[in-house]
DNA sequence: ATGTCC
């Protein structure tokens, strides 16, 4: 081996491998602890032109941040904070930090599995793809599955998935098959600003834009047989994968926050290299606000998911004649991916209560967690991992070593390579959409050509490579891949 | 990500 191998340079900085996949900045200057990259050398290769590396180290400056700082695989440059990056943080003495969850709070993707095979759907993708398209909004802006009021916008905030059971949107499964059984506890509906609950007004049950989706899939590989039966999976099976977030509402609740904590603790702003940063020192009131807040925002994203996913169930019912149930329309699982959650994790300083900031990362707790569903209990949580529209998708569960190495984490997706300016430079969304029809017999709709072209499978990282590092590093093992039928976007 | 700046 060449000193070529246990270095390598990356946005100006230098990365020391510490074992296979581990990358290490070491502690200099005023980093608190080393960064570290997870990755292989081609996907260092993908982060050494932008600013990853720079706000990872700097993620390090943040009072209270144990042990290190993570980026993962899929990481890539964010506001502040690298999207991929994961922060664990001292619940007592440390802080909290709006940039480290991300503006789309419980940005996340739930699956859903149905005992439909390839066939049934072949050969119909299209009456399926406009009949999802008609019934589930999408794009930038109003309109939801159902019309809010402020009545219902605080119950969503506070009681979560609980309360699309009582309204008649979910079953109990629908509830045990999510996080926190679908409801966060910590939520604070009056931290919320009225502005925020506003916008939220119109889009209960909407997928909005960007990368956000709803899928049609085929599983077309299953790695652990027992793990995928446990799960509900098997080969040629049609599943629907659904990725959105908390909308307008998560969006304005992050911008009055960084707001107010740059205005109320500028001492501590001070301290940080970067602005995008501000953090509210934990035990301040702003803290337990902002906590409140975010918390009542991740439950608007699971009622936003849920609507959607009660949405869909018609859909199918609709077109294929037969109740949802027949069908066996089950929630597989809901992961979040930008979320900051209070959990108790065993560190360098012994166990410690921390803020782990999961900002496009996912959780992935092992077999025997307590906090993994029951039904989940013996396999790992559920981690699953869209990648783009032309490779596909994969299934996970949580791996052994993700309490020991990423505080219960691993990566969210395939990771952008280019931004959306640079995209729709490179592709045209009707060529995009003609290609993956004729070339690989994916169906695709949007609201916005302009979206099929940031989105074009090419301004992807490789799926296949994400997941085997996390599979390498056992933080979350390969269960199974599906490939998309039918989709459609904002 | 986002009524792509209140």
């Amino acid at each position: 081996m060449s000193d070529d191998d246990e270095t390598f340079e990356a946005g100006g900085y230098t990365l020391h491998r510490r074992r296979e996949f581990v990358w290490e900045l070491p502690k200099q200057g005023d980093m608190r602890v080393p960064a570290r990259v997870l990755a292989s050398r081609d996907l260092l290769e993908a982060i050494s032109d932008d600013r990853t590396i720079e706000q990872l180290r700097n993620t390090t400056h943040l009072p209270g941040v144990t042990d290190y700082a993570i980026c993962m695989p899929d990481g890539h440059q964010g506001y502040g904070f690298p999207v991929g990056g994961v922060a664990a943080i001292d619940a007592e003495s440390g802080c909290i930090s709006p940039g480290a969850v991300g503006y789309d709070v419980n940005c996340g993707v739930r699956m859903l599995t149905t005992n439909l095979t390839y066939d049934d759907i072949e050969g119909r993708e299209e009456e399926l793809t406009n009949a999802l398209f008609d019934a589930v909004p999408t794009g930038l802006g109003g309109g939801g599955v159902i019309n809010g009021s402020r009545e219902s916008i605080d119950a969503a905030l506070e009681y979560g998935v609980e309360w699309a059971l009582e309204e008649g949107w979910a079953v109990e499964s629908d509830l045990t098959h999510c996080e926190d059984g679908g409801r966060r506890l910590d939520a604070d509906p009056s931290a919320v600003s009225k502005r925020a609950k506003d916008r939220a007004m119109n889009q209960m049950g909407s997928l909005g834009s960007g990368n956000h989706f709803l899928e049609v899939q085929r599983v077309t590989d299953i790695f652990d047989a027992d793990t995928a039966a446990a799960y509900g999976l098997s080969e040629e099976q049609v599943v629907v994968l659904i990725h959105c977030g908390s909308r307008g509402l998560g969006h304005q609740t992050c911008n009055d926050y960084l707001r107010r904590i740059e205005e109320e603790h500028d001492d501590l702003l001070a301290q940080l290299p970067d602005r995008e940063l501000a953090a509210a020192p934990a035990g301040s009131d702003l803290a337990a606000e902002y906590y409140g807040a975010m918390c009542a925002c991740i439950n608007f994203a699971w009622v936003n998911r849920q609507l959607i996913m009660h949405r869909t169930r018609e859909v199918f019912a609709d077109v294929f004649d037969r109740s949802w149930r027949e069908m066996e329309m089950e929630l597989l699982y809901d992961v979040a991916h930008n979320i900051a959650k209070r959990e108790v994790h065993e560190t360098s300083a012994g166990e410690t209560e921390l803020f782990v900031h999961r900002k496009g990362a996912t959780r992935a707790f092992p077999a025997g967690h307590p906090e993994v569903p029951a039904a989940y209990r013996d396999t790992g949580q559920p981690v699953i991992i869209p990648g783009s529209m032309g490779a596909g998708s994969y299934v996970l569960s949580g791996g052994e070593q993700s309490l020991s190495e990423t505080f219960g984490s691993t990566a969210h997706g395939a990771g952008r390579l280019m931004s959306r300016t640079q995209a729709k430079d490179e592709f045209w969304g009707g060529d995009v959409q003609d290609d993956l029809r004729d070339q690989q017999k994916v169906y695709v709709k949007a609201s916005s050509g302009a979206t099929i072209a940031e989105e074009a499978p090419g301004v992807y990282k490789d799926i296949d490579e994400v997941v085997r590092i996390s599979d390498a590093l056992g933080i979350g093992d390969k269960v199974a891949r599906t490939f998309p039928v039918c989709n459609i976007k904002g």
